[in-house]
DNA sequence: AACTCGGGGCA
DNA sequence: TGCCCAGAGTT
């Protein structure tokens, strides 16, 4: 089965950023700041409720500097609602204490330096990499693989290969986007287990689509 | 590449 | 309960 062409791939793009117009969401953060500490907020965690944390955060913690000086426990219990706090304050605090102690400050656009911060990894730095720097890259997480590979925006196992290939057909300028309606369409729509294709609104661009077309209710293997 | 840690959502 | 993650870190 062959890629989708250029023309298909511009179609798909443009009725992804019609359905999925808010998708940025918690992610939503020009800041280089904010965009790190939203992205590692949002990790793993479905509460939608992690925007309005998110934001009250900014409300009390103005930049790394807020955050270096707060205790763990601090932090903790003010992002207590939506789980996974522990961890995420302790990396938050410890993160914010290297920006000011190593990096004057500031976020450093630079992804070796990135992931070596506390809690952030391969994929939250090249949100930020991408989202707030305009520097190429494209998060490839299990959303993004499968929904590409299933309309034919990659065909690749591999996260990095994919990634490439998916930046070799999307517009440049709109990288840092595809990355969040690929995912928001692979939790809304294109889910791993049960998709909802007769929602879909790329379904006649989709390879997945028409080789299941008629079998439905059947259990399909989706990776 | 495979495994562990981690807390919540959901069937 | 068991299964699955808008991951990261370690081996």
């Amino acid at each position: 089965m062959a890629l989708l062409s250029k023309k298909e791939t511009v179609e798909v793009m443009d009725k992804l950023s019609k359905r999925y117009p808010d998708a940025k969401c918690a992610l939503n953060h020009s800041n280089p700041f904010e965009l790190l500490i939203a992205t590692m907020l949002s990790a793993q965690c479905t509460d939608v409720r992690v925007n309005i944390v998110t934001e009250r955060l900014f409300q009390k913690y103005r930049g790394p500097e807020d955050f270096a000086a707060a205790t763990a426990e601090e932090v903790q219990e003010d992002i207590r609602e939506v789980g996974l706090f522990r961890s995420k304050a302790q990396n938050i605090v410890a993160t914010c204490r290297i920006l000011m102690e190593q990096y004057g400050g500031e976020v450093p656009a630079d992804r070796d330096k990135l992931v070596k911060l506390p809690g952030v990894g391969r994929k939250t730095a090249n949100v930020v990499l991408s989202n707030a720097f305009g520097i190429p890259a494209l998060a490839v997480d299990t959303h993004v693989l499968r929904v590409s590979n299933r309309i034919g925006l990659a065909k690749s196992d591999s996260p990095d290969d994919t990634e490439r290939q998916i930046c070799r057909r999307v517009p440049k300028s709109q990288w840092s986007q595809a990355h969040h309606w690929l995912i928001h369409h692979g939790r809304q729509i294109c889910a791993a287990r049960k998709p909802k294709c007769e929602a879909c609104p790329i379904q006649e661009h989709c390879q997945y689509f028409r080789s299941t077309a008629g079998r439905k209710g059947r259990a399909v293997k989706t990776s």
